[in-house]
RNA sequence: GGGAGCUUAGCUCAGCUGGUUCAGAGCAUCUGCCUUACAAGCAGAGGGUCGGCGGUUCGAACCCGUCAGCUCCCA
């Protein structure tokens, strides 16, 4: 078969992929094989690939690959999560563009549609994934709200409200107005925001003062204000303690407080309470048992409360307060102000601390397994520094705020009746039962009320790692107890507590076992001017386009080579260029090695002994190396390892060394042992760029095997003397072919060559290579120094280059002095370290004997360069 | 305000428990080559007081202290 003139990605990728899933090689069934797990974080079902998922699911796609070639039996189960609040506002979008408004349908209509937009457009992602070439088992594919998770899900809720782990409670929490909906404290992005400081007056109900000034941020709170706070000893202030001001605009009475929470040197040093919108002031209002005046609705507009600009949005009303209180009189300077404000992750709207009746998990319950099986190491941390800030958040750890204002999701199954009394059950059935058996009341099923809200999406994924397996909702199963707990978790160190923190958590409760035994975090993906990917700022590629463009093997490179364990990382598309050049670094080798094909000789004697043994030794070399990087997840280094070994050691030494002259014949033994290592390159290259390498181990040799599940042979022992023959002859070559750079030789430009060393027996085996590597017409061992010739020092041995050319010694003679130099104030720190008694005793004797071996061979090589330039 | 981390070549980063010629890699730069696998390439080269200062040690990029700059998380 004629070979293409570079490798065509698009064909080979559609070509393999549909193989692998023809062969079903990505399915995995219990068996007896030892099993390795991989739950995939579950995208967003409305999501679309982006780096950061590129990043993830290749690194993913690795370590699966991997194991499998590893022979064991590799299952990685991918699946989307319902996203209940980008879900819903994308339907809601989508109705609207229909002219359909939401609160015109019922719930059942809702969801309607949103099942079928999900139908529609959800699960893209994971066909992208599919072009990435990942290896994941899509016959598991799962889903947050399939029926068997749903019912899951909602039997977790009524199991921990009836462990006295749930309970519903009106507190503050953090409101998002254009959702409608409540979030939990890890759903608000904190942001620096560029803000104002108005500095306000506030008349004093005392005869003969004025007035009392606050600072504020937020001025049209004012009217849910219920008290002044001042530091207790504040001077400024101690006057006023106990006394009573007026709130501008609306004039109502308030206290003025003291309580130490206020910072004497912020602003004035005396804090307008707001209770209802504000978490410290609802402490502070609590403490000091203040009214609460709620002057918001839902949606972040005013409301009746507020007296005053009644309907207006939040920050409407703060521009015509501002104006109100200017005109009159009670602005008295504005100053520029930055600080940190809460952002809804989904919608990107300031979050409003809003009083609210909520369900909340007590985490206080629950959380102290899942601490200890991770600062224990029985779930490992990759990077470990991120224990650090698990052991913190759970330390501190907060209720959980479950409940959400929305339909698309899991609905709680909380069952009121007309007085508001409520209990929990599964079904209207059970929920009549209940009332009859807990509060002895007779309800039916007509006066009962489901409620409205549904569980925030995170309470369904936190049994992702069991539910895959039906581990709750059919406990005991062959597949549960096959694959639980899973190996390997993958993710991105922002969702340590959304996600990572509350699965070990559901893992201890509901299995008894930790979900999986170790984490590896990755980095963030960032620009190459460390800027975070994002959609508002248009730095993320698209990765279809490049999938398309360079192949997914290249992006998959370009992702991986630029990926420092655990750190962020800069990704810069050249990532993507490299990788293209490696890919045809390894095609143009492939096409050397088919051209010997034909040239086989049978008969022909071996001729590269030397050269098989070195890279034999190298590849074990490697895979030790290798299997200490997969180890510690430094995939980044193990690319660049696999790397060098193909492009440096392989093509630029081995197949140099191996290959024949121009339509020489090839000896049997050189040929297939090359093929051999060129099938074993591709073959650990393979979980990185699965689709190259697949097509070049097929076009290799015709097969019935595939590469992506050839099992990976035994590491062998490493040979150093062969190493180290390797590196002299590596060294050699370097040295002569820079000495004929320095003197101007022309590549073609043939010399001949004389060794001078103790040793020649070294040098036999490989003189050929040497020869051939540093053009040489001839090479002889000489004792005696070679006159007019250029000198090269390698190690303690020299090589004498003789040309036809006339020869500048300058050069050389600077370059021999250079390294004269340089050694003597080698030795000279040697010795001096030798001769330190303290040195010498205290050091361990290995050291010390490597330093008298230093010094020898110092002096030796101190004595060749001296004789060659004496001889120049 | 509390906590964590980072600072090594022009750029991005390795450097595991202090000890080989240990100051490294890739990219970028420079020089010479269109040498029948590959110019998307080959063969070479240059480049850093390891953020500053102090300490521990026979010995420090590595350990300790301190200062400076940057980043992230939590309040």
């Amino acid at each position: 078969m004629e070979l293409s003139k570079n490798f065509e990605h698009r064909s080979a990728e559609e070509k393999w992929y549909q193989h692998w899933l023809d062969k079903k090689y990505f399915h995995s069934t219990p068996d007896n094989r030892e099993p390795y797990t991989i739950v995939m974080p579950p995208p967003n079902v409305t999501g679309i690939l982006h780096m950061g998922h590129c990043l993830n699911n290749t690194i993913q796609d690795i370590l699966i690959r991997r194991a499998r070639m590893q022979g064991k039996n590799a299952c990685w189960v991918p699946g989307t999560d319902h996203a209940s609040i980008a879900t819903e506002a994308k339907v809601v979008q989508m109705l609207r563009e229909k002219g359909i408004q939401k609160a015109t349908l019922s719930r059942d209509e809702f969801l309607q549609y949103a099942w079928e937009w999900k139908e529609k457009y959800g699960g893209i992602i994971l066909e992208q994934l599919k072009k990435l070439g990942c290896s994941a088992d899509w016959d598991r594919t799962t889903f947050t709200m399939d029926t068997h998770y749903y019912n899951s899900v909602i039997s977790v809720f009524i199991d921990l409200f009836k462990k006295g782990y749930i309970y519903r409670g009106k507190r503050m929490i953090n409101w998002d107005p254009k959702a409608k909906t409540a979030l939990s404290d890890e759903e608000v992005i904190r942001k620096e925001t560029q803000q104002k400081l108005y500095f306000l007056k506030y008349k004093l109900d005392i005869p003969g003062e004025d007035h009392i000034i606050i600072a504020t941020v937020r001025p049209e709170t004012i009217m849910g204000d219920t008290a002044i706070c001042v530091h207790p000893d504040d001077e400024r202030y101690k006057h006023l303690h106990g006394k009573f001001a007026f709130v501008p605009l609306i004039n109502r009475r308030i206290p003025i407080i003291t309580d130490d929470y206020v910072t004497q040197e912020f602003g004035t040093g005396a804090l307008k309470v707001t209770p209802a919108h504000d978490m410290n002031d609802y402490q502070l209002g609590e403490k000091h048992k203040l009214d609460i005046v709620d002057i918001l609705n839902e949606d972040g507009t005013l409301n009746e409360a507020a007296e005053i600009l009644v309907g207006e949005d939040r920050f409407e009303a703060r521009k015509k307060i501002i104006k109100m209180l200017e005109e009159q009189g009670h602005l008295l300077k504005t100053e520029d102000y930055t600080s940190e404000v809460g952002y809804s992750e989904r919608t990107d709207v300031v979050a409003e601390p809003r009083l609210s009746l909520q369900w909340w998990v007590d985490m206080k319950k629950i959380y102290s397994p899942a601490l200890k099986a991770v600062m224990e190491d029985e779930i490992k941390f990759y990077p470990p520094k991120f224990k650090n800030l698990y052991r913190h958040w759970m330390e501190n750890i907060k209720d959980w705020c479950i409940s959400r204002q929305l339909w698309w999701g899991h609905r709680i199954p909380a069952w009121y009746d007309a007085d508001g009394d409520f209990v929990v059950a599964a079904n209207v059935e059970d929920a009549i039962e209940l009332f009859k058996k807990e509060r002895s009341k007779i309800v039916t099923a007509d006066r009962l009320k489901q409620d409205e809200d549904c569980l925030d999406t995170w309470f369904s994924s936190w049994l992702w790692p069991f539910e895959v397996f039906k581990g709750y909702s059919d406990p005991g199963n062959k597949e549960i107890s096959y694959y639980y707990p899973t190996n390997t978790l993958v993710t991105a160190p922002e969702i340590i507590f959304f996600w990572v923190a509350r699965m070990i958590m559901a893992g201890f409760e509901y299995k008894e076992q930790k979900p999986f035994s170790e984490v590896y975090f990755t980095g963030i993906v960032r620009d190459k001017i460390g800027r975070k990917m994002s959609k508002q700022l248009g730095n993320s590629p698209d990765l279809l386009e490049m999938i398309e463009k360079d192949g997914a093997d290249a992006v998959r490179f370009g992702i991986m080579i630029s990926s420092p364990a655990g750190n962020d990382l800069m990704w810069d598309e050249t990532g993507n260029e490299q990788g293209r050049f490696f890919i045809n670094k390894m095609w143009n080798a492939l096409k050397l090695v088919k051209s010997w094909e034909e040239r086989v000789d049978a008969n022909a004697k071996a001729q590269n002994e030397f050269a098989i043994q070195w890279f034999e030794n190298r590849l074990q070399e490697v895979r030790t190396q290798l299997d200490d990087q997969f180890a510690d997840f430094r995939l980044s280094e193990s690319l660049k390892t696999i790397y060098s070994l193909i492009w440096d050691d392989f093509c630029s030494w081995y197949l140099e060394w191996a290959k024949p002259g121009f339509e020489q014949p090839v000896d049997k033994i050189t040929y297939e042992k090359t093929i051999s290592f060129f099938e074993e390159l591709v073959q650990l290259l393979h979980p990185f760029m699965p689709f190259v390498t697949e097509d070049i181990y097929h076009q290799l040799n015709d097969r019935k095997d595939d590469i992506i599940i050839k099992e990976l042979p035994k590491i062998k022992d490493v040979d150093t003397s062969l190493t180290a023959a390797g590196n002299l002859l590596k060294e050699t070559i370097t040295a002569i072919r820079d000495a004929r750079n320095k003197n101007k030789l022309k590549p073609k430009e043939p010399v001949q060559l004389f060794i001078q060393t103790a040793e020649e027996a070294i040098y036999k085996p490989i003189e050929n290579i040497i020869s051939r590597q540093a053009n040489a017409e001839s090479v002889e061992f000489t004792k005696e120094n070679i006159a007019d010739s250029i000198t090269v020092v390698v190690q303690k041995d020299k090589f004498y280059l003789k040309t036809l050319t006339e020869l500048d010694t300058s050069s050389q003679k600077e370059q021999l002095i250079k390294d004269l130099d340089y050694l003597k104030g080698f030795l000279v720190s040697v010795e001096k370290k030798l001769s330190n008694e303290r040195f010498v005793q205290n050091a361990k004797p290995e050291i010390v004997e490597t330093e008298r071996k230093k010094k020898a061979d110092a002096e030796a090589k101190i004595k060749v360069i001296e004789e060659s330039l004496a001889a120049l």
